[in-house]
DNA sequence: TGTAACTGCCTCATATCTGTAGCACTTGAT
DNA sequence: ATCAAGTGCTACAGATATGAGGCAGTTACA
């Protein structure tokens, strides 16, 4: 169990800087080798390893507490694009620039299994509602319909996660129009009919 | 250094057979979670430990091998699709059929580096050689000369990566299909302009 | 059938990571 | 200024992974 949730008393305010600054480097550390000691995320922190461990009861706890920040972080963008009741061409791209900007945040990879079960939960919620979305984006007309089902679902992710990085020169928003447009329309040139 | 390199004495046909399955177990295991204990491997290929290491050398020089032998699938792939001389329609549907088959075959990430300095330049030269492809290509009409540069040969790989398991019920050639109309076309629906 | 190659199993040393403990010290809030 | 919260440092035990040695037993090939 994390130490920080049901803490209640006072807490300086270093001290939560410090906590931030494990769970942000510790995202970009697990993210860019899933095996990274807490030595090595502490010491990249510059926090001692003992002072992770004294808000995280494990490394596993670490880890959940990584994804939870995430997760935090991928429900907003989700709640602010209403992926449910927004235009879907309108969803489609805040829902894309605000993912494409989570992943520059927190850029760790979530497919890895983790023991937390309401991680977990919170995973396949966010999993179901973008598979609903992509659902009423079909149904209304803007997704192809003839394609195998769940394809859209599945390449989506990885291309969100590319464009975070691969397009580091342009912001969100203009790394979201890349996306947008080849998804949509694809990288070849149109053929005449 | 790899024990089977340079090894010209006789071989016993079941010692061939026991180093491929390690080694297709390997990638496996590997692909699945690249942390993966040697011991690990061999228990899940159904074989000693120890003779693991009468093997390879180190860890690191099964995962060497393991590369080395993805690598040269891809390779043959490459050479079987004539990227730099094949009418580049063809060449893009032969490239992507069958690196969906090696992503099945050799489902490892070969991203992560590793310290051998010949497979680094194995990697660099292939991926050279699909963005001398991809440029090809664009010059002769088939991708789009609007896009930011690499976000084609950026976003490849992974889509590849995704259409080998996530078209798991589709043959290599089925899912190639999948992947090239949707890369070009897009999963848009074309609206009339 | 005999021989060489190969394997499985048990063991061991070494290294590394996890998680915990205690103590001296610094820093923030009042 | 004082006190409590928080940190850094050193050290330690337990667990686990890496490699390596030895030996009996088995299997392919002549």
């Amino acid at each position: 169990m994390c130490y920080v949730k049901g803490y209640l008393g006072r807490v300086r305010a270093d001290a939560t800087r410090n906590l931030e600054r494990v769970l942000s480097t510790g995202a970009r550390m697990l993210a860019d080798d899933p095996s990274a000691t807490v030595a090595a995320i502490a010491a990249a922190a510059g926090v001692d390893r003992r002072t992770v461990y004294r808000r995280f009861a494990s490394r596993e706890d670490l880890m959940a507490a990584v994804y939870a920040a995430r997760y935090d972080a991928v429900e907003e963008v989700i709640k602010a694009a209403r992926l449910h009741e927004a235009p879907v061409a309108v969803a489609l791209h805040l829902y894309v620039e605000g993912i494409i900007a989570v992943n520059r945040k927190w850029p760790v990879e979530t497919s890895r299994m983790l023991r937390e079960v309401t991680l977990r939960e919170r995973r396949r919620r966010l999993i179901d509602d973008v598979d609903a979305f992509l659902q009423r984006a079909t149904d209304e007309g803007l997704l192809r319909s003839d394609l195998p089902p769940g394809w859209v679902a599945t390449v989506l992710p990885p291309l969100l996660e590319q464009a975070a990085e691969g397009l580091s020169e342009l912001s969100a928003a203009q790394a979201a129009d890349v996306v947008v447009d080849t998804l949509l329309r694809g990288v070849g040139v149109p053929r005449a009919r």
